[in-house]
DNA sequence: CTGAAAGCGCTTACAG
DNA sequence: CTGAAAGCGCTTACAG
């Protein structure tokens, strides 16, 4: 690793920082006092004198005290901290998600740990055994790999929240995130209302409730216009753009072409586009829509229809849920929160 | 905010988690044994036996120990957690960063919290008080904003590492990015070569250091080329899309268009790219050559020249120095990563 | 209204 | 090679 010749160590002059004793001795009252001040709440039962507590205050603004987060964390067994596992915070969408859910949190008084996954459940399945050993408030987990070890820490103390991927079945916790079953049928009478002959779609895996309930819906919402959606139009990919890319290929391999093709979400519908423009086709050839409304989009694809989902809204009903479970602490809180989704019609379908 | 019916609360039935004395009850040995075997390196002075050694691992195992984190961080006074704080982690380049970061702290058994400034000096400084209150082995600023509580956090036991932007003048702390000035002079060089008339710029804000010396090295290579650089050509931006897009639009208003523009960073560039193509113009009229080499461009500018920032050794170099700021603790250390940049050449210049 | 004391889960000199 | 004890910085019953 290169490196200028001016490295140099010093010993550094560092006062050590006050605790509740330097603030009690130094307002002349015992730590315990301190710390009622420190947290005195609206309906305290036995609050300090009014005296007393401005004495304090004026003690810590004098010593620049503020309390340790390790301290109260090691007493009260858990941290003013959240851990949020994420498959990778450099997806976009997933970054919008992340972003929020450090805002909301942080306002609430908690730091985030991100912690990203790879959708890998080795680094999944440790980082939720670590983030245990943290004492965090809870651990919000965006799409949940299964494991065993998944079904262990959600049977711990620690809260977990599902965030956009449901919780595997049996596994109690929290979700967050829209009805994906019904946004999928709002795009197939979309699909329907238009008219289109030929309509095909390219699905995200199998593995995924979320992706599965999207298809479920979108299915059913056409049988139920009287257009069932013929199987071999039915192609799956992996949620990126290059199997979109691979996706449309294979439709339009298939010999007779689609006129209206639903994607599994945005990335797909990028590879897909792609693909279409490859073959010197565009989107007035065979229509497109997506999932998620991708903050991309703005720079990457104004064009595309898509299902927007309220990414920003995730952060905050998180932080919610959160703060919720911490004034329940051991108990267990089955709750759906769904968040409204709407249909972003644009160009493309 | 909606919710399902199905709400409910129960009692959740959680066994405690085990500590060390659990460890040392069921190994019979104190629990000074158990940190032993716990911490043990490898020129350790007073080794545990082995015979010991393997019965307390293996009570470990039985009982599914794992150490508390808070419990050590509390006794050792720095906690195996780094914050990272960034001007927005929804930027491409930053989130590559953060990416990064995350991926080579967790290798070395430490944990990120993510802080968000949006280079808000009030929550650059808020954050700077509590994570310093969290015990946090180092904070890493990306973008560090000047602020008196930088100082004096600078000041503290809590070591602060500069990333990409460069402490302010006479705060200590060590610094991994590139040499801007040497990048700057790159791309002059490059210009002069390619043998462009009428040179023009859309700098970064003079507040940036790291913008500061790019500019000043694109001037002085064309300076020493014979090519001075017109100070009519040269305009600023705030490394946005829209502030590219608006300093192209004033650059063209000049009367005399530009052969070719470098501008601050990629952001800048796209968005005078979309200027020129607003008017009919293409980087075949005007050269465009941008900075960071951002992530987006394998989607949105393929066809961009940039100086490549190796956004992906930054976490590595930060994991490192933190780790050995780490052994070190309480030492000042100076010192300078230059991480190694290249210019890209593509189809804009 | 306030204080003395215990204890959260570790690590580390100090003895032996 | 191992153990007893102190202590990191807090909070919270328990007394008064």
């Amino acid at each position: 690793m290169p490196e200028r010749p001016g490295q140099a160590m010093q010993k550094s002059a560092n006062k050590r920082r006050a605790t509740v004793a330097d603030v009690a001795r130094q307002a002349g009252v015992s730590v315990a006092t301190v710390s009622r001040v420190l947290n005195a709440k609206a309906g305290d039962r036995n609050p300090v004198a009014e005296e007393t507590c401005q004495r304090v205050r004026q003690a810590m603004q004098t010593l620049g005290y503020r309390p340790s987060q390790v301290g109260r964390t090691l007493r009260t067994q858990v941290a003013h901290v959240v851990a949020l596992l994420i498959p990778d915070a450099t997806n976009a969408f997933y970054a919008a998600i992340a972003h929020a859910t450090e805002t909301a949190l942080r306002e609430r008084g908690y730091a985030m740990i991100l912690c990203n996954t790879s959708e890998d459940p080795a680094i999944q399945d440790e980082y939720l055994r670590e983030m245990q050993a943290h004492n965090v408030a809870a651990i919000v987990l965006l799409g949940a790999v299964e494991t065993a070890e998944l079904r262990t820490a959600a049977n711990s103390d620690t809260p977990i929240v599902f965030l956009n991927r449901r919780a595997p079945q049996g596994v109690p916790g929290p979700f967050i995130g829209i009805d994906n079953a019904a946004a999928g049928e709002a795009v197939g009478e979309h699909f329907a209302e238009r008219g289109w002959a030929r309509i095909g779609c390219i699905r995200g895996p199998q593995t995924s409730p979320a992706s599965r309930e999207r298809f479920e819906g979108f299915q059913s919402a056409l049988a139920a216009a009287g257009k069932p959606l013929d199987p071999d139009l039915v192609e799956q990919g992996a949620l990126t753009i290059e199997s979109g890319d691979a996706a449309m290929a294979r439709l339009l391999a298939g010999g007779h072409r689609p006129d209206a093709v639903f994607c599994g979400n945005d990335l797909m519908a990028y590879g897909a586009h792609r693909r279409l423009a490859d073959q010197g086709l565009s989107v007035a050839d065979v229509a497109l829509f997506g999932f998620d409304d991708n903050p991309l989009n703005a720079w990457l694809a104004t064009w595309l229809s898509t299902v927007h989902v309220p990414h920003s809204q995730f952060g905050r009903a998180a932080a919610e849920v959160i703060v919720e479970l911490a004034n329940h602490r051991g108990e267990r809180m089955e709750r759906q929160i769904l968040l409204p989704f709407h249909l972003e019609v644009r160009a493309s379908a």
